[in-house]
DNA sequence: TGTACATCAGTGAACGCGCGTTCACTGATGTAC
DNA sequence: TGTACATCAGTGAACGCGCGTTCACTGATGTAC
């Protein structure tokens, strides 16, 4: 807690995206503002001036970082899944799920922030990165063996909505639902039975 | 803009409310506070005290109100649409996704805003009879007859997904995919072939 | 119908808060010679 | 190896901003008699 660094801190800027991590998984989105950054890392209010571009200069620099922290996990729970297609899907989107829930603060930044300078070149790239991940898990259910948008956004918008009603949805919608399925079972509902090949199913249905 | 009323304004609550739809509709989440909503009122920054208790009463029943226009947004796209089952459901999904679209600010309230006391009667009414419209279109996919919270929530997640992808996503993903399809199409893989049936099917595999 | 009075719904000044930002400054570091 | 000096990375005081909230007040409304 009592640093004795003096007067050169020697990587302030490391240090204020690691505090800036710190905040959000602590208090949420509005937990995180430049001068409590600087006050966990051991700084004057006015030293991230000489790091950030504002605010939304260390929130793009935070958000790139989450990226890559959200990237991590998707590949974590596809790696410890069972080695076919359908499982490895199955655990990039439990990845998915589970980041959207233990890190909701930084989920928070990645998909709703406005205050994250989209355009940012490293940011783009580790976002890239991300959706990479799902992509590649989508291919093997893509019909022409290449990728396949209509897989790939059904896949995502399903993980992405399953994952904000599990965070925000009020009470009182979710008591209506007697229970809630896993994603598991949702998830294949759509692929399992493509569309277009319904003959080329793998279940026997003759 | 204007206003003679001299004192008594007469129903300054609704008043106030209107202002707050304004403001989220013309600014987003961010440009609706109190003082704002009743100068937008043509009130005095301390009138609201007299109606609302603080900021999180007026978004309460801002929410409530929102909720409503969704509610009938869907409804008005569900009326426009073929008399068929499938058709119904579209349009409500179509009405899910337009609210979202043209009102994202009042969207951002209903699903992400943390300042709503989720807990309030009037919005917890609101909610429910929102949701019962999405359950009510989903009940002709329910293979015992009757609600079936596996279709409800792949539905819902779905639609819910897709709203906010197409809001909130960074470009650079967004760029990856050569063409974003319609919902419809992603729909259909949920409702045309349920898992438990596959054989139920009205199409002909034969 | 008139009068006294309680209640209601506003006003406007003031408060404290935390925020991002600016500014002159100073101590530490690195470099040229 | 020393020395002069430019540059870098901090400090701390100060600024203005908009916010929600409080407070004594006052004008308008409604009611009892």
């Amino acid at each position: 807690m009592t640093k004795e660094l003096p007067h050169h801190h020697g990587n302030l800027r490391e240090a204020l995206i690691h505090a800036g991590l710190q905040l959000l998984a602590e208090g949420g989105p509005s937990a995180l503002t430049l001068r409590r950054a600087a006050a966990r890392a051991g700084v004057s209010h006015a030293a991230p001036a000489h790091h950030f571009d504002g605010l939304t200069g260390l929130l793009t620099a935070i958000a790139a970082r989450a990226y890559q922290a959200f990237s991590s996990q998707m590949i974590r729970h596809r790696e410890a899944a069972e080695p076919t297609d359908v499982a490895r899907l199955v655990g990039v989107c439990q990845g998915y799920l589970a980041f959207a829930k233990e890190d909701s603060g930084l989920f928070h930044l990645l998909f709703v922030s406005s205050d994250v300078a989209r355009e940012d070149a490293a940011l783009m790239q580790a976002s890239g990165l991300a959706y990479q991940v799902l992509r590649d898990a989508c291919l093997p259910f893509s019909p022409l063996g290449q990728p396949d948008p209509e897989i790939e956004i059904a896949v995502w918008s399903m993980v992405h909505g399953y994952a904000l009603l599990g965070l925000n949805l009020p009470d009182s919608p979710k008591r209506m639902i007697v229970q809630i399925p896993e994603f598991e079972v949702l998830l294949k509902r759509i692929i399992a039975n493509p569309v277009e090949t319904p003959l080329a199913l793998d279940r026997d249905i003759s």
